[in-house]
DNA sequence: GAGTCTATTGTTAGCCC
DNA sequence: GGGGCTAACAATAGACT
């Protein structure tokens, strides 16, 4: 079996980016698996409620979810936890930008102890025209994760009112492609 | 170390709900965290995206989301894959609902200044969870079309520091990391 | 790519505090 | 609830098919 000597020398996982793309894509296969094995065994044994989404860098979506629920519903109950507040202010005539965004964690019902998941904040004072670089970043970054969690409340908004039968149709739109499951 | 006798005799996981309350909780917090760690070592080692949600059975949240994104921006992406439509066939069902944010909104689709300017009275101190669907419509086309105007900004910023040789390359852009494994 | 093998590292059950 | 300990299991890196 061993042949020539020892067959490999493992060390231990050194924890930043593989570089080797072969190699990284090896490890991407079998690490999802072991971590989809894990989500499903903590869901079983422990009896809770688990979403995973992996997307590869290649862009292909691998999905789990406890076998009560779906992904969907996972994700909305993340959403009805999250009390969202938007307050962006911006007066470009006025040299000034202000937006502020913050995400917070209900109280869940049994339990008192509440919870904060997120506090986002950018703070910027002057003429959306003016603003650095940094600022302008920290702007559009602020401004991307706000309207993600628009869309996403949107979205779950609409589904509630669909008829289940057409929740899960997937039809061509005005939506520009996007890589995805290829399979 | 084994003192009076072995401690313990572990025997291989049975895959099934356990049943002793105090069992359950303990086994939960210490796979949960091995689980967490499993994403965060899968989205780092081999660059996924990776979003973990998780509920105990007591209902508490604990997420996950690889360093680059966060938890919306990863299901938006997975519902972009799936149900790009649902948005447009609500619109023609709702379409009696006024969508007045959005109107407006494209009187001023020549000049960016005046679209920004109305994000402030669409947006301002709203509450997200109580729009309905045609507002949150509105609200993401206004903060879509601002964000376009924040991030052609940024591009000529960008360009305008850029060393000459390098303002024709597209400038990559430098997102600073957030928490990882969140607990 | 995916599957097999095995030495090695990593995880965790059952205790204790 | 959380943290530490250690032995018993489990996951997996590397090599090969």
């Amino acid at each position: 079996m061993e042949g020539g000597g020892r067959r490999r020398k493992r060390g231990k996982v050194e924890l930043r980016r593989i570089e080797d793309r072969t190699s990284r894509q090896v490890r991407f296969s079998k690490r999802r698996s072991g971590l989809f094995k894990k989500a499903y065994e903590l869901s079983v044994l422990c009896d809770a409620q688990v979403a995973l989404l992996v997307f590869s860098p290649a862009g292909r979506l691998y999905e789990f979810a406890s076998s009560t629920s779906s992904i969907d519903t996972i994700f909305g109950r993340y959403w009805d936890l999250l009390d969202t507040t938007i307050d962006l202010n911006i007066e470009a005539r006025e040299s000034r930008v202000d937006c502020n965004i913050q995400l917070r964690q209900k109280e869940h019902s049994d339990d008192p102890v509440p919870k904060i998941n997120h506090i986002t904040q950018c703070v910027l004072e002057s003429n959306v025209n003016e603003l650095n670089i940094a600022e302008l970043r920290g702007l559009e970054e602020a401004m991307t994760n706000a309207l993600t969690v628009v869309k996403n409340k949107l979205m779950m908004k609409v589904a509630s009112v669909l008829p289940q039968s057409e929740k899960k149709r997937k039809s061509c739109s005005i939506s520009e492609p996007r890589s995805g499951v290829s399979s």
